[in-house]
RNA sequence: GCCCUCGUGGUGAAAUGGUAGACACAAAGGACUUAAAAUCCUUGCCCGCAAGGGAGUGACAGUUCGAGUCUGUCCGAGGGCACCA
């Protein structure tokens, strides 16, 4: 018997599909299932992190079909951003010909894998089609009150010349660049994101599919902190409000201390020192860890602020490196005692350190007279008036409510997550529709004038912003008045195309507007969604921002959260190689040398800078879609990184073969007598093969659910020769092949159709599992004398204890092991265990 | 610094508190072959021809008849946040 051969059933199997799709219509009869793996950035070739992700989802969205679900299992395409402008500048190129030719690539690679994916809901966000729509959400959360202006400081990376997200910069340098970012000062277009502040973190509470540790870091990036505001008064009559976590230590206040850019600083802007001062504070180090570690430094205002609950006590009022402007008040008060930073702040400056904690287990900071470090754990108020002998929690409340009673301050709760900024001074982004009036007033495009269109005659090769010194784009007429009006020449952050392009798939050739609710109410929420770790914050966390955007006022939309399941794959991992100068060797470079003479590293994330990257395409040309689908899920749990190993391919490609002739031999196999009991024990054998296939799917266990069709494969090539009718192994094989088909679409259609039939596309429906044939008459009980195994017996289900107690003391090694002792108690678990204690 | 996750053979990994190492890769030995490839079988730490026994899931304690699994402390690796008051 010949192989088969996968490059040809590969293509065999991909037009047949074609021609026999069905793409999902809203049928309220039947149960929707909407999966959504993140939408690749078509940066030219796609990598083997989107075949794992693809192939990950793919899995689910057959598996899901053939259980009866309507599937929605969609593609589009992150299309705007950066790359491509970089790209088209460096090969004189259009961004948008550079970009539709990457497309046309990656979505014939991503075919060859053989995908379920609908292709007729394809969608780019660089086509105006698309961001058109975009424009008009933009102008709706304007009208909201959503979208603000401010002038803020931004990151500035001087290499891309443009304005980057905090998210964006990490370790102070650009994400992208990797060039050390400045501080800039400008205007820039704003979501409120922090609005939903509060909603953004109660509600990661409903999301019971979403793995914990990524709700974790939401939670922890939202950071939401309750606390109470205080104004402290100045000597002279100006007021200071500060924020805290701990107004229970307030007796313990011995300094205010002020962020540079906060509003009292101003009337010191034309003193020299403090100048000096500043000029310091903002050279200190660049990256976050260099930030967070260096040395407090202050500059002492010379004001004297009165303390609000001692009498005739006043304290300096610094302005310290340590506070930003963007968090809370501005402005903290100082209790060096019990604040590792503040206690720092205080020894430089030699400022009072006044203990109002006393600890509940003694430790030694307080020893001597002598304060050693600031203690923040647990303990009672002391030398704090009022508060003496509250514990912290109490102490809390009652400061508060005295606060509020003075009319001095309230309660008040801060959250760690700023407003989203989203203007980006680059060309090849959705345009934001906004223009600037002569009277100085911004206004939004009429809806009627969308889209706002990107030129095409740019000029990319000029510094800075292509649409700003673009000799016409920007001028334009309001259409309300008619009068001259300049375009807004930033672009939108690409992180919005992604943010609502889940919401397009559910009517994505709609033309008058962005969704159409009846579909959006269908299909949304995405019920599994599956992508990298990586977007764990920004992606998801603006994401369900623009569900509750869109959500707001509109009695018509039932949808709050967008991902109702989530899923994080691991990535793809493989050695990396370096010759003896250290420079990077491809594996297939690596694989010319000899072995002696190049470093073999770890595996690492393939990437191209390391060059330890395994090509998609050569693969399936070489194993065919199947193996390469296959191995990608079978090494490792689809949430860990995986190892890329060429035997491991190899084995999974000799694995098809093998599948292959276990079904020509099964075609072959001709008439046999039959056992009723070889049949019957040979039926409930497959019934519970295809149980736990079932189960492991469920439970995105598909590397043990691979394990297991390995093991059923196995099963059934050493029954071949049994007393086994061959309908009935004609059956089994039938549905054990119908199990493989979401990992091995291919290579298991080929087989159902032989199996089957001309006919045998409509009759794949996920096998029905026979209940009773899970039920075993006969069980394996583990004998134990004192916890340790000392035997196996295998007896009638649901023995009781004092039959099998008589079996196992039969059991020469049990007999053994229990000899001239006292079994003392008998532990019996039903089914499963039976444990002698003895003296 | 704070928070989280994970430590099981040569490797990737399985294991509702109840037979640790399923399944796969690699390795060694064997079968078939003139030979090789392919295929198949066996082995996997210590004692033993074997039956069997001992040790064993990062370390040390604890809970339990019984712990890879639960609890505590420590060590190691990875990830997130990072002057957030």
């Amino acid at each position: 018997m010949n192989n088969v051969d996968v490059k040809e059933i590969d293509k065999k199997w991909q037009n047949f599909w074609l021609k026999n799709k069905d793409s999902p219509k809203i049928n309220n009869k039947k149960k929707k299932f909407y999966c959504l793996e993140m939408f690749p950035y078509p940066s030219g070739k796609i990598h083997m992190g989107h075949v794992r992700n693809y192939t990950i989802g793919d899995v689910l969205a057959r598996y899901k079909s053939m259980c009866g679900f309507n599937v929605l299992h969609p593609m589009g395409w992150d299309s705007f951003g950066m790359p491509a402008e970089n790209a088209a500048r460096e090969n004189k190129l259009d961004p948008k010909d550079w970009t539709k030719e990457n497309i046309a690539t990656m979505k014939k690679q991503l075919q060859s894998l053989g995908l379920s994916i609908d292709w007729d809901l394809e969608i780019s966000t660089c086509d105006e089609e698309y961001y058109k729509h975009q424009q008009a959400l933009f102008i709706d959360m304007y009208n909201k009150g959503l979208v603000i202006r401010k002038e803020t400081y931004v990151n500035w990376d001087p290499v891309d010349k443009t304005v980057l997200a905090n998210e964006q910069v990490i370790n102070g340098r650009g994400w992208r660049s990797n060039a050390i970012v400045e501080r800039k000062k400008l205007s820039q277009w704003f979501f409120n994101i922090s609005k939903f502040s509060n909603e953004l973190l109660e509600d990661l509470k409903t999301l019971s599919d979403w793995p914990d540790k990524v709700k974790l870091m939401q939670k922890n990036w939202i950071g939401k902190s309750v606390g109470c505001e205080i104004d402290f008064e100045i000597e002279g009559g100006q007021k200071v409000k500060i924020f805290t976590t701990r107004p229970d230590t307030i007796f313990g206040a011995t300094f205010l201390a002020l962020s540079v850019d906060h509003p009292l600083c101003k009337s010191f802007n034309e003193k020299e020192d403090f100048l000096k001062f500043k000029k310091t504070v903002s050279q200190v180090g660049t990256t976050e860890e260099a930030i967070a570690n260096a040395e407090k430094v202050g500059f002492d205002t010379g004001f004297k602020a009165k303390h609000p609950f001692i009498k005739n006590k006043t304290i300096p009022v610094y302005v310290a490196n340590f506070i930003l402007m963007d968090y809370g008040t501005g402005a903290i008060f100082g209790c060096p005692a019990h604040d590792q930073r503040d206690y720092d702040f205080a020894k430089k400056y030699k400022l009072e350190i006044i203990q109002v904690i006393k600890p509940k287990v003694d430790t030694d900071n307080f020893k001597n007279q002598n304060i050693k470090g600031a203690y923040d754990g647990e303990g009672n108020l002391v030398n704090s008036e009022f508060l003496n002998d509250l514990n912290i929690l109490e102490a809390k409340e009652r400061i508060i409510s005295e606060i509020e009673r003075k009319k001095i301050g309230k309660k008040t709760i801060s959250f760690r997550l700023k407003d989203w900024g989203i203007s980006r001074q680059r060309y090849w982004g959705c345009p934001i529709p906004m223009i600037y009036l002569k009277d100085g007033s911004v206004v939004p495009v009429e809806k009627s004038e969308l889209p706002v269109r990107l030129p095409e005659d740019v000029d990319l090769n000029s510094k800075g912003n292509p649409l700003e010194n673009h000799a016409t784009w920007k001028k334009t007429t309001y259409k309300k008045t008619g009068e001259n009006a300049i375009r807004e020449t930033d672009t939108l952050d690409t992180f919005v195309d992604s943010s609502w392009y889940f919401i397009r798939f559910c009517s994505p050739k709609l033309d008058d507007k962005p969704f159409d609710e009846k579909s959006l109410n269908y299909w949304m929420p995405v019920d599994q969604y599956i992508g990298g770790v990586e977007h764990a914050i920004l992606h998801l966390l603006y994401s369900r921002f623009f569900m509750r955007a869109i959500n707001l006022n509109d009695e018509k939309i039932n949808i709050k959260e967008p991902f109702k399941g989530l899923f994080t794959q691991g990535m793809v991992c493989h050695e990396t190689y370096k010759n003896q100068k250290g420079t990077w060797l491809s594996p297939e470079e690596a694989s010319k040398f000899d072995k002696s003479k190049i470093i073999i590293g770890p595996p690492e994330a393939m990437s191209k800078s390391k060059k330890n990257v395994i090509d998609p395409e050569s693969m399936i040309n070489i194993y065919g879609a199947d193996a390469i689908r296959w191995f990608m899920l079978s090494d490792s749990p689809p949430d860990r990184d995986i190892q890329w190993s060429n035997e491991g391919v190899a084995a999974a490609h000799k694995f098809v073969q093998r599948i292959w002739l276990l079904n020509e031999k099964i075609l072959n196999r001709g008439d046999v007598d039959s056992s009723e009991e070889v049949e019957k024990e040979f039926f409930s054998k497959v019934n519970k093969y295809l149980d736990r296939i079932t189960n492991l799917i469920e439970k995105f266990q598909l590397n043990v659910a691979i394990a297991t069709i390995y093991e059923a494969v196995r099963f059934m090539e050493e029954n071949l020769e049994k007393t086994i009718k061959n309908r009935d192994f004609l059956e089994c094989q039938t549905d054990l092949i119908k199990t493989i088909m979401p990992f091995m679409p291919h290579l298991s259609c080929e087989c159902l159709s032989k199996l089957e039939g001309n006919d045998f596309y409509s009759k794949i429906k996920w096998p029905k599992i026979k209940k009773t044939l899970l039920v075993d008459s006969n069980v394996i009980i583990v004998i134990q004398v004192n916890g340790k195994k000392r035997g196996l017996i295998s007896v009638k289900k649901d023995i009781e204890e004092k039959d099998l107690v008589q079996k196992a003391k039969k059991i020469e090694n049990i007999d053994k092991n229990l000899k001239n002792k006292k079994v003392v108690k008998q532990i019996f678990i039903r089914n499963k265990i039976i444990n002698f204690i003895t003296t």
